[in-house]
DNA sequence: CTGAAAGCGCTAACAC
DNA sequence: GTGTTAGCGCTTTCAG
């Protein structure tokens, strides 16, 4: 009861292998009633090609690499959600990686799906990669071997399709709103201080400072390493300046910062506003319910599929390589002072 | 700069194939000099083997697919950063499929996965597969195909390796627990009524209560269907009869029952107590913080990814198909009453 | 209408 | 030491 060959079935019926291949892919050449014979004969033993003959036959596979830092981020799950739907829907699989935010394993998890085993590639890149020989490597596959399309954390270094959310544009617009709802004292915390992205966010942030006249101070960028104690820096925060205003860059961040805020007997947004990146699940439970830039992650993910698709179908069309920019939106909840 | 194979290498030194792939093997059969010679050549131009022919040829994809039936939900995420650990660390790759609830997508996914494309097959079954052919497909795949491991929602129809929760155990704990704590009139609020998982849990609670003398009432039971409103059901339910515990069967549900309860007034664990199943990053930062039942998803993931890559590299070792259940713990957090 | 042969890229047994 | 051959399972000319 193994599975069952062309071999097989043409030993069966006495008949040539390529004749059976033709029967089952029910080509005209072949006579009404062998067919039929053949094609029931196959149906009963469950015949299947053999997909990876398939493969190598034609040099593709139907399937597509995703490779995200970090699984357990509710962002990058909604990215990898959007990236199924598309790619199901046009019958692609998803063989999908996590870099774990490590260098290292990113590398070979690039040398695995650059060895043939999938069409394309749609990978957000580790927080350090800029400064990483990953970045050659990338652009080697995207120039030779398969379209790429990097999405959030990209590389300007490297040139293919992008998709990006407008982070400068959305650090200012979230500082802005804190000064329409009347903060003066704005910091922020980024765990991802080292990332492009968290920098075009700060760089967002201090135009918004300097439009409104506000004056542009270094402490009140608070950077948390993984290992740190967000307790201990978010006390030297607070006891800095006279804060009334919190942004952080990414979810559970400000899941936490704002929990960290209640404890020392802040008031929500009563003495402190907060608004935190990515609109998941956590931010609409917890008490206040809280203020989050969205980045539509599954749009991303969805988009980023059908670039990396169309390139995949569509090779060498010539068309230059286009970088998609997802505007964010304000979803304004409890953990901001009201705008009036 | 396309992607170089033995042949174009061979042809570059005027030597066969054969010699060729010796040589970058480095098999002793070939002169130093030679294989020096074309290591060198080999690295400069990125030489690397072609996966799709190496699959072929061993009848192996170094793969194995992963069918979940929703992404979005942490438990599964936990469970699919386990399997993804462990099968990193052996040399496999993730395809990883989401059946989405529909028993017809995970039909779909299955034909698939079934041409040749994994090595080995995990996954939990859309909520009603128990009633559904997909059975008979699972088992003929495991029978003569590629070894499946099932985790947590399975189906003893199948015979195969699988890991499971101690539900039935669980829910009686659970139960237990509340009772304990002084609850008399527990209800159970369940999104899964139709798989074998919700019921187990069920069946436990039944038996915690027999077990303490307080009748069964099926109007405790509330089944939530996907489209439901939660807001209105909730308030027949309160209605219903005076509550003093929610047993939720999963986060997301006890995160928003707890909400509702919360703005009708009743005090959280105060007047009402609850608990919910699956330990996941919301139970925690919501207010009170709630005690959970942990399933401990990462390490399911691990023992499933496992116990499916013994079954690949030793197959036909004659080991009868093994059940692991995982114990289940109890994560007291504020919403339940204190234990005194 | 049916079959033989080539080839996808690679490895392994077996010559030479 | 190096090359030849066969074959993984399939499709696709091209003969017959």
């Amino acid at each position: 009861m193994k599975k069952i060959t062309l071999k097989d079935i043409g030993k069966h019926f006495g008949v040539s292998i390529s004749t059976v291949s033709k029967a089952v892919r029910d080509s005209h050449e072949i006579s009404t009633e062998l067919k039929l014979k053949i094609q029931k004969y196959a149906k009963e033993n469950h015949y299947k090609p053999n997909k990876l003959a398939l493969n190598l036959l034609n040099k593709s596979t139907k399937t597509i690499g995703v490779v995200v830092p970090n699984i357990l981020n509710y962002f990058f799950i909604q990215v990898l959600y959007g990236i199924e739907k598309i790619a199901n829907e046009k019958g692609y699989n998803i063989i999908s990686c996590i870099s774990d935010e490590s260098n290292e394993k990113e590398g070979k998890t690039l040398e695995v799906l650059d060895a043939g085993t999938v069409d394309g590639l749609i990978m957000s890149l580790t927080n350090d990669s800029n400064i990483n020989k990953n970045i050659n490597y990338i652009q080697e596959i995207a120039n030779n071997h398969i379209p790429v399309v990097l999405f959030d954390r990209v590389s300007d270094a490297v040139k293919c399709d992008k998709v990006i959310v407008d982070d400068y544009e959305s650090g200012f617009k979230t500082t802005e709103y804190f000064i329409n709802i009347g903060c003066k004292n704005i910091a922020v915390i980024t765990p991802i201080s080292n990332s492009n992205i968290g920098k075009l966010r700060i760089e967002g942030y201090k135009k918004a400072l300097y439009k409104n006249g506000i004056p542009f101070d270094e402490g009140m960028i608070l950077n948390i390493e993984r290992k740190h104690d967000l307790d201990l820096e978010m006390s030297f925060l607070l006891n800095y300046k006279e804060i009334d205003a919190l942004l952080c860059l990414d979810e559970i961040t400000a899941v936490k910062v704002q929990t960290i805020v209640k404890e020392r007997g802040y008031s929500v947004p009563g003495d402190i506003s907060i608004i935190g990146f990515t609109n998941g699940q956590l931010s609409k439970y917890v008490t206040p319910a809280m203020t989050m830039v969205s980045q539509h992650g599954k749009y991303i993910g969805e988009m980023a599929s059908k670039m990396l698709i169309k390139r995949i179908e569509e090779p060498d069309n010539g068309e230059p390589f286009e970088t998609k920019v997802i505007k964010t939106s304000l979803i304004v909840r409890e953990s901001t002072k009201k705008l009036d």
